[in-house]
DNA sequence: AGACTTTGTACAGACTTCTA
DNA sequence: TAGAAGTCTGTACAAAGTCT
């Protein structure tokens, strides 16, 4: 990992350990990626710097775009490639071209012979917007400055460029920079055997459920406490558990590791006192629900 | 069932647009 | 003006649909 930058960004060596982290990527999440848009010198061992090249301290990237922002860490760079990849359910990128496709078709069809209609086939592509920016850049460590200012750029960055202009053997670094996309950045398909999620319900009625849900299980959970009944204590943690795993079932791995991780908060909550009084207190009032079972 | 056709997908490179 | 980023297009291939 690269310091300073989100955790999705991977630094490596090679090409063979970037496809590496690509492919252990899909293997994890179940995901494929299909390349968008690769540069020519994208993984190419032909690439020489050459003094015609633009020399780079430190690239910002656009704020909202995909791109790598590189620091300024006191060596010069040039970019050698680009590679994008993108969810293989992702954009439709061919979609105006398939258009057209149909539609010369029709023309060929009202211009003599009988085209019969063909079942259309559901494309695979649902535009989920994952995507995987990869960066190869080439520093140079012999030009590296201390500080960080205008006049050391100019005159290291000067020197690199006379150096390649009378083909003196520049040192150089090739490095791989790449911006993997967190899981919850898929949309609207499988992703490591994860249900498709049916769309959300409206907030108001979401919400009412979830109150209708709190006051069954804050119910189960205050009758439970003072039912005697050992057999069918049994039985009920048996029923109960059944209905966790089928509400885990609705949560995606990183929400249930989220639910664990308060579970073993709360099991250092100096709090806990308050809550186990207020469920002593609410065993006092549940009578009422005892004298009706 | 196998041959043929159509459709969807993938890749690469050229071209265009945008930006510093 | 150079180079990053985005778009377009040609080509190839695999898979599904259709025909015989």
């Amino acid at each position: 990992m690269m310091e300073g930058f989100s955790s999705t960004l991977e630094v490596r060596y090679t090409l063979q350990d970037t496809v590496e982290v690509i492919a252990q990527l899909e293997l994890a999440t179940g995901t494929k990626f299909v390349v968008l848009q690769k540069q020519k010198f994208y993984g190419n061992p032909d690439w020489i710097p050459t003094s015609k090249g633009r020399i780079y301290w430190e690239h910002p990237g656009p704020e909202d775009g995909i791109s790598i922002p590189i620091p300024f860490d006191g060596q010069p760079f040039m970019f050698v490639g680009r590679k994008v990849l993108g969810c293989h359910q992702g954009v439709d990128k061919d979609k105006e071209r398939k258009a057209r496709r149909i539609e010369e078709k029709h023309k060929d069809g009202t211009a003599g012979r009988i085209v019969k209609q063909r079942k259309t086939r559901i494309s695979k592509k649902v535009n989920c917007p994952a995507q995987i920016y990869s960066l190869q850049i080439a520093k140079f460590p012999e030009y590296e400055i201390p500080g960080n200012t205008a006049r050391d750029r100019r005159e290291s960055a000067k020197r690199l460029k006379d150096d390649l202009a009378n083909n003196i053997d520049v040192g150089y670094n090739i490095i791989y920079i790449t911006k993997l996309p967190l899981l919850t950045d898929h949309e609207g398909h499988l992703i490591s055997g994860e249900a498709i999620r049916p769309p959300n319900l409206v907030t108001d009625e979401r919400d009412i459920l979830i109150e209708k849900c709190a006051q069954v299980s804050q119910t189960i959970s205050n009758a439970t406490n003072i039912v005697r009944d050992g057999p069918y204590l049994k039985d009920l943690l048996s029923t109960l558990q059944q209905v966790q795993n089928s509400v885990l079932e609705h949560v995606s791995s990183e929400e249930i590791a989220e639910i664990e991780e308060s579970i073993g908060k709360q099991e250092y909550n100096p709090d806990m006192n308050e809550v186990t009084i207020e469920i002593e207190i609410e065993k006092q009032e549940n009578t009422e629900f005892n004298q009706c079972e």
